[in-house]
DNA sequence: TATCTAATTAGGAATAATTACTAATAATAA
DNA sequence: TTATTATTAGTAATTATTCCTAATTAGATA
């Protein structure tokens, strides 16, 4: 299917390239409404997720909360198309200088690395 | 408030630390409730969170949905008091070698640091 | 061991976040 | 222009999570 620009389209990306602001979608909602009033949520969110899946923008977060009774240091592998979470223990040195780190926007006192892709079991 | 231990939060914390599947809030619910065929869903939704606080477990993804139109190389800092979403762009020597990688589970196409610690803003 | 008290619980209501549906609209190819 | 079909607005439905309240219970204390 050919994608078409259209003006609510081009909008939400234009708020998106100059706001810094990591908005939720309902809060790119509530500004492009300022200048499309009669924009619908759901063309937000349609778009927000065509993008992301585009490579225009960044997901930040987001998906159902997953909990993890092993607090040993390693990391997760979240596969695109099944949704499945897997541990990753390989190390990463640099990594280890993360935490506790006093960076000037506040003192790191926990990080996570989420790695995307597709599993192989979804590869088949 | 002193902690009080419970049958629930035992048997949440057990199932959590043998099962390996990283589950929602809501498939610790269901597995939960063969053993405990009467716990609520908001028991399980408040202990899931209280352990994740006391570092008893790990809580992966979650939180609402946040986009960001500057896709040049960079990580995000969450404040866990405000939430907000920053921007560091130190770079991580290491991180280059994730994209691309072809690891036993799947190709990495992707990842993100996401970084926790309370803002300067707050810790005021 | 009995009693007290505050943390915790079950159950359900309420809210927040996201997706699905449908008829109308509009972007682009012919 | 016209035809085709992706996209849209508006809303309903669904999913995820939190809030509320009376009843229960863990653990401290008598």
């Amino acid at each position: 299917m050919l994608e078409r620009i259209t003006n609510q389209k081009q909008i939400i990306l234009n708020y998106l390239e100059k706001n810094k602001s990591h908005p939720s979608a309902e809060e790119v909602f509530l500004n492009v409404k300022k200048i499309l009033p009669r924009i619908s949520l759901a063309t937000v969110y349609r778009n927000l997720e065509q993008f992301a899946q585009t490579g225009k923008i960044l997901e930040i977060n987001g998906a159902t909360k997953r909990f993890d009774g092993d607090i040993s240091d390693h990391q997760h592998f979240i596969c695109n198309s099944c949704g499945t979470v897997y541990d990753i223990f390989c190390k990463f040195p640099s990594a280890k200088n993360f935490k506790n780190h006093n960076h000037k926007i506040g003192k790191i006192e926990n990080y996570q690395i989420l790695f995307y892709g597709t599993c192989k079991k979804c590869k088949k």
